[in-house]
DNA sequence: ATAAACTTTCATTTATTTTTGAAAGTTTAA
DNA sequence: TTAAACTTTCAAAAATAAATGAAAGTTTAT
């Protein structure tokens, strides 16, 4: 396999994965063209490579930089915008984990504190076993949540690579 | 807050962190209703409880079972089928993890080491650079998905506990 | 102040995903 | 074996999400 058809296989497969996971084709795939570039990306270079319109362009590299995965570069005598991604692995899951937590695990854990805490009615079996699950489910996804966060850090202490060890 | 309140609270939020990690929502919605009753439901109750038609119950409890999280239940004189679902948080974590794993992450490594592994042109920064960057990743998705295929065991056992109470 | 070079926005179009529902299939009881 | 009670399938329709592109907005150089 030459560069070129090994590059866009590595874009495309990032951008399958990338829908797979709630994140949307175009904008993986500019992630993974940013990731595997040695130097910065002009949007025409982008529009081009990925063969999108400007709009699409422009509206997911917003949403990346909003991630704070994708940054804004400028050259010296350049008028145009030039962009790169976070290229440290560790950093990348960590803003990553952090975004999606902030959005969409922070709202789920208040509706589920909420929904776990009526006041069950105490001759329903019904109603006891809601409210006993969806507590249990608030402290799982608590828990999950915080691992998620401190996941990187874990990751570079000693004892965390003692423990990934242990677990093989 | 009263009980149906809740549970229908309960099952929309479900359904709408689901899609966000790219679980149609119908199938995060019946998991959900199930996970809290505490007893096995038919379909045509499923179909009432969230209004949707007989096909789409029928596929999505086929993929939930596919994806073993939901099972089948045969009740004494009865010719209906009624559902369940797993409902223990580990066990449903576990099942989760293997199956995204097998599906999505598996065959992701498989294309990473594909291209991780092409001959760069030694005089190329761009193509060291990209042979350079797909392995650090391929290394790096290998190693996080090991993490969540032994999450389950790890936080159960009691190292696992002390690292967690470490990183607070 | 003007205009060239560039980026962003957003109403509309296009593509993708999900849902429906009726026909086909299956199982069970008599 | 037949028919009632139920489930599955899948082509078509509906809903949702993403992409386009031209107009509006910015910035910079002169």
């Amino acid at each position: 396999m030459e560069f070129k058809e090994a590059k866009n296989k590595f874009v495309q497969t990032w951008g399958a994965l990338g829908s797979q996971w709630g994140i949307n084709k175009t904008m993986a795939q500019i992630h993974a063209l940013l990731m595997v570039s040695n130097e910065a990306v002009s949007m025409e270079n982008i529009m081009d490579e990925l063969q999108i319109s400007r709009g699409n362009a422009s509206m997911n590299l917003r949403a990346l930089m909003d991630w704070g995965i994708v940054y804004k570069e400028y050259k010296a005598g350049e008028r145009r915008e030039f962009f790169t991604a976070e290229k440290d692995l560790d950093e990348l899951a960590s803003k990553i984990a952090r975004e999606r937590s902030k959005r969409e695990i922070k709202p789920a854990l208040k509706i589920l504190k909420e929904v776990s805490t009526i006041e069950a009615n105490e001759s329903s079996a019904e109603e006891k076993h809601f409210v006993d699950q969806t507590s249990k489910l608030y402290d799982f996804v608590l828990k999950a949540d915080n691992m998620l966060d401190k996941m990187t850090e874990f990751n570079e202490n000693w004892l965390g690579r003692l423990v990934l060890k242990i677990m093989k």
